[in-house]
RNA sequence: AGGCUCGUAGCUCAGGGGUAGAGCACUACAUUGACACUGUAGGGGUCAGCGGUUCAAAUCCGCUCGAGCCUACCA
């Protein structure tokens, strides 16, 4: 038979994917019938405009080992793929695009340009379907939905009708963060805080009268205030000043240019009954404008920060917002939409920049003496995330989601226990922000993106309807006139607003679909932690308040992917590892596997060339070691036909058992593991057992037996045997590794057209064996003391040696003798001898393996001093427990289950402990 | 400012009340038939520090010190 010596990924990899998907292997309706236990999951969905990167081979990866692991258990597995039309993102690349060619989106018209988005998407799209193909994940293609897809649209004008009717949508004037690159409104979670050197003004305001000439003296009156009050050892600055030229505070501002807006100057009650009383009965005169400013008392104002007075800009900061509503100020707008002055500003601001203006009304200040100090400054400035401008706060009218009411549910779901967290502690997170939460600003003033669903009247007023003739039917039945010119909402809806609906609308929701009903709620979530409020909360709040149900039963947060150095990758920095480029290295399954295997939910992992060297490198044993088995069990291959040769195990020899044990136990553990997401286990388990157990132990053992010229009937069954453990072992690994495991499979005896249909393995009780586990264990412990003897005093492999040893009982003697002939062999020794005790022999070592189970002398050698020593060690810790154990007995009270059962394990403990104590003993007497 | 997570071998990290583990790196040896993407054997750790609970603590609890992340209204 060919077959390469080394793996070759690429070549293998291209050749199974068309296959699966062309034979449909990866629909709900492939295999099994409507009685099979569901399993489905909904993929959170990239962008459109998206390709794949390394959170997301994670991310799928992960979402594969669980659906080819259910499909294989019997499971009806729907994993339903899909992208996101992600509004600004693709509008930007979009709009780019037509920049190259000169055009603006402007110059086309709405209508146009959405038109040219579609075109793009048929086009241009597609890119992260091809690299999930790529990856081989076993997404059902058929089901593959788009937000922006005829289904989802409705369901999100359902959504949205339905919320508004309730009264849970509201229009209103709202104070937004506006974007000044993207010209729309964007949500709170779209504003990004990022860390600004700028500066911190102290400005002086007079009270009761206006500046009309420079204030003389201030800058020395209030340098003399605060050195006083330093010397009497208070804390802060000094904000009101007495100076011949008038009374004045003093207010701190990063943003002196939307003082134009000022309408209040705001203190703590305690400092109006304190440091300030009575200048709430004055009035203090905004400079260069001369407007009133009244004093108002808020707690939010820290009395130690600045001087504790705060200048109050109603319209332009959210804090100021808050307090304008609360104490009934003036909202007055200086700032307009495009970032530069506008609205009731004095005419020489007019249309300056936001920043320009800043230095001219400091200059003007200045003028007037009224800048009584600059400091540098730090602080956090909201960034908008998509186009990086500073966003500025501004109030606008938007459309509002309320939230409080729909977060309740979300939060008792979780509490209750009707939707888990993996890792348990992101629940928290999740709690924290459904907690506070506050009112959701879901209107974009973009073009892409789903229309809102709202028709205004000449009159202004607003209908919102499924569709203009419905927004008739309601102006009607409210008594207007239905034939009206109707002139429809430009906003569209935050792209989020869709996605929440994700895991009911791709199955067809508002329609009471068949899909709807069998897959709703989805098994399992795997996202990353980022989009826990976003995505995760919202599609709880709107699964319960359309379905009833939570959207899924369980949320799994992936590990965050770093770069070697375990510095997060960004493009900035140029760390961003490309998944396609590692595939295109190590080989897909290899970092399928290196991923699985460092997937621990909820901590970092970085992507070291040695982790994935070292999955290749496993790829490439199992390429090997099935190898060894096609080249030399060719004849057993050919005259084994499937189905019989899986069950043709009969009079296994004690590796034999102990090799069947070991698959079980493994086989038993990756479930348990995979059952309670614990991917890394499920990787390390099946790496450990195929490389150190089946590779290094078992065809080792079995190669006198495989190899042999004359075939006899302990040859064949060795080959038989070796072949069920490759053919199991692959259906294992095949979740992580689909494509080499496929590869293989084809060429072994197998059922059925495709690994990828097969069934998974699964524990048997018959087969387990722990006498067989601990007898081939002392073996393998044995074998490798000896070879370690022979190491350690550099004896070459020509030197003969003779070994004694001495069995601890009846049992481990006939292990040792049906082993012998493996122990000479792997153990390199020339002869074997089971004694009943060893001779007081002077140039002997020794040594006692498995918890005293036996005493090796090996001739020529001396070595026990350190033996003894150890002993004695191990002893003394022991009988230190066996203390610890009978106090805990002693002192045991009766009163819960448990602690009968931890008594009970106690007593085990205990005489597991006296038995390996006498013979501890009877060790070192032998010593 | 709060909250969360983490400090274990040279590196990257598992584990977790009862003998300290893996991968990589390192050392020595081996090698004509599955595999150098190999085999065999080995060296290397006061499990961040200090207290407490316990017969027993790397593990549980408290504090301290470091690192990272998230949330926040210090003008």
């Amino acid at each position: 038979m060919e077959i390469p010596k080394a793996y070759e990924p690429k070549e293998v990899e291209a050749r199974w994917y068309p296959l699966w998907e062309s034979r449909h292997y990866f629909s709900p309706e492939s295999k099994h019938g409507d009685d099979a236990p569901v399993f489905s999951m909904v993929i959170p969905p990239p962008n459109v405009t998206g390709y794949l990167h390394m959170g997301h081979a994670l991310n799928h990866t992960l979402q594969d080992v669980l659906a080819r692991w259910r499909r294989m258990r019997g499971d009806r597995v729907l994993w339903l793929p899909g992208t996101d039309h992600a509004g600004i993102a693709t509008q930007m690349v979009v709009e780019r695009q037509l920049a190259a060619q000169g055009i603006h989106r402007q110059d086309l018209g709405r209508d146009k340009f959405v038109e040219r988005i579609w075109e793009w998407k048929e086009h241009s799209g597609g890119t992260i379907q091809k690299q999930m193909r790529m990856l081989g994940e076993s997404v059902d293609w058929t089901r593959e939905r788009f937000t922006m897809d005829e289904g989802l649209s409705n369901a999100v004008r359902e959504v949205f009708v339905r919320l508004y009717d309730e009264g849970l949508i509201y229009r209103g004037e709202y104070m937004v963060n506006w974007s000044p690159g993207l010209n729309t409104a964007i949500s709170d979670l779209e504003v990004e805080m990022k860390p600004v050197k700028g500066k911190l003004y102290y400005l002086a305001y007079p009270l009761d009268r206006a500046v009309t000439v420079p204030a003389e003296g201030l800058a020395e009156a209030w340098a003399a205030a605060n050195e006083a009050r330093r010397e009497a050892g208070k804390e802060g600055l000094e904000g009101l000043l007495s100076t011949p030229a008038g009374d004045f505070i003093i207010v701190a501002t990063t943003r002196p240019e939307t003082m134009l807006g000022d309408s209040a100057i705001a203190i703590n009650p305690q400092d109006g009954v304190g440091r300030y009383a009575g200048v709430g009965g004055r009035k203090a005169i905004l400079p260069l404008v001369g407007r009133e400013l009244t004093f108002v008392e808020d707690e939010l104002v820290e009395m130690n920060f600045g001087t504790g007075f705060v200048k109050v800009t109603p319209a332009h900061d959210p804090n100021d917002f808050a307090m304008g509503r609360r104490h009934s100020l003036e909202f007055i707008q200086v700032i307009g939409k495009d970032a530069k002055m506008a609205g009731s500003v004095p005419e020489k601001y007019r249309g300056l920049d936001r920043y320009d203006a800043r230095a001219a009304i400091i200059a003007d200040l200045d003028g007037l003496g009224l800048v009584l100090g600059i400091e540098d400054y730090q602080h956090n400035v909201g960034h908008c995330q998509r186009s990086g401008k500073v966003v500025e706060p501004l109030i606008s009218t938007q459309w509002f989601l309320k939230m409080k009411d729909l977060a309740a549910p979300a939060i008792a779901a979780v509490r209750e226990g009707k939707t888990k967290f993996v890792p348990e502690h992101t629940a928290k997170i999740y709690f924290n922000w459904l907690e506070n939460i506050e009112d959701w600003c879901v209107s974009r003033q973009l073009w892409w993106g789903h229309r809102i669903p709202a028709w205004y009247t000449p009159s202004g007023e607003i209908v919102v309807a499924r569709d203009e003739a419905e927004a008739r039917e309601r102006l009607a039945a409210s008594g207007g006139d239905s034939g009206v010119a109707l002139t429809e909402e430009s906003d569209v809806l935050d792209t989020w607003f869709s996605s929440q609906l994700w895991p009911f609308s791709t199955l067809g929701w508002p329609d009471e679909t068949a899909d709807l009903k069998s897959f709703y709620p989805t098994t399992v979530l795997v996202t990353a932690f980022d989009i826990i409020f976003f995505w995760v909360a919202r599609m709880m709040m709107m699964g319960l308040k359309f379905m009833g149900e939570v959207p899924f039963r369980t949320v799994y947060i992936t590990a965050i992917v770093l770069d070697p150095e375990g510095q997060k990758m960004s493009k900035t920095k140029g760390n961003v590892v490309d998944p396609l480029d590692m595939f295109d290295k190590y080989g897909t399954d290899a970092v399928r596997f290196m991923l699985t295997n460092a997937a621990i939910a909820g901590q970092n992992l970085s992507m070291q060339d040695s982790k994935l060297e070292s999955a290749r490198n496993f790829t490439n044993k199992i390429w090997n070691a099935s190898r060894f088995v096609l080249l030399n069990c060719e004849d057993v291959l050919r005259s084994n036909e499937p189905p019989g040769w899986e069950t043709t195990l009969a009079e296994p020899e004690l590796a034999d058992r102990w090799i069947l044990s070991r698959l079980n136990r493994v086989t038993r553990e990756v479930e348990t593991a995979l059952t309670e997401f614990r991917f890394h286990e499920v990787a390390g388990l099946l790496y450990h057992f195929f490389w150190d157990d089946f590779c290094d132990w078992y065809i080792e053992l079995s190669k006198p037996f495989v190899t042999e010229k004359e075939p006899t009937p302990r040859g064949e069954a060795v080959k038989r045997r070796i072949i069920y453990l490759l053919e199991r072992s692959l259906r294992l690994l095949h979740p992580m590794m689909p494509f080499i495991t496929e590869e293989l499979w084809q060429r072994l005896p197998h059922r059925g057209e495709s690994i990828c249909q097969s069934e998974y393995p699964s524990a048997e009780d018959g087969l387990s064996d722990d006498k067989a586990e601990r007898d081939l264990g002392m073996v393998i412990e044995l074998i490798t003391k000896l070879r370690s003897i022979r190491a350690t005093f550099h004896l070459s492999p020509s030197t003969p040696l003779r070994v004694r040893i001495a069995p601890a009982s009846e049992g481990v003697r006939e292990a040792l003798q049906v082993m012998e002939s493996h122990i000479r062999r792997l153990g390199r020794m020339e002869t074997v001898e089971l004694v009943d005790q060893l001779g007081a022999t002077r140039q002997a070592a020794r040594a006692v393996t498995a918890a005293g189970e036996m005493a090796v002398s090996l001739e020529g050698l001396i070595d026990f001093d350190k033996e003894r020593a150890r002993l004695e060690k191990e002893l003394a810790k022991m009988e230190s427990e066996q203390a610890g154990l009978d106090k805990r007995l002693a002192n045991q009270d009766f009163v819960a289950r448990a602690a009968v059962e931890v008594v009970a394990a106690s007593r085990e403990r205990s005489t597991e402990l006296a038995d390996q104590i006498s013979k501890l003993r009877a060790m070192m007497e032998a010593l």
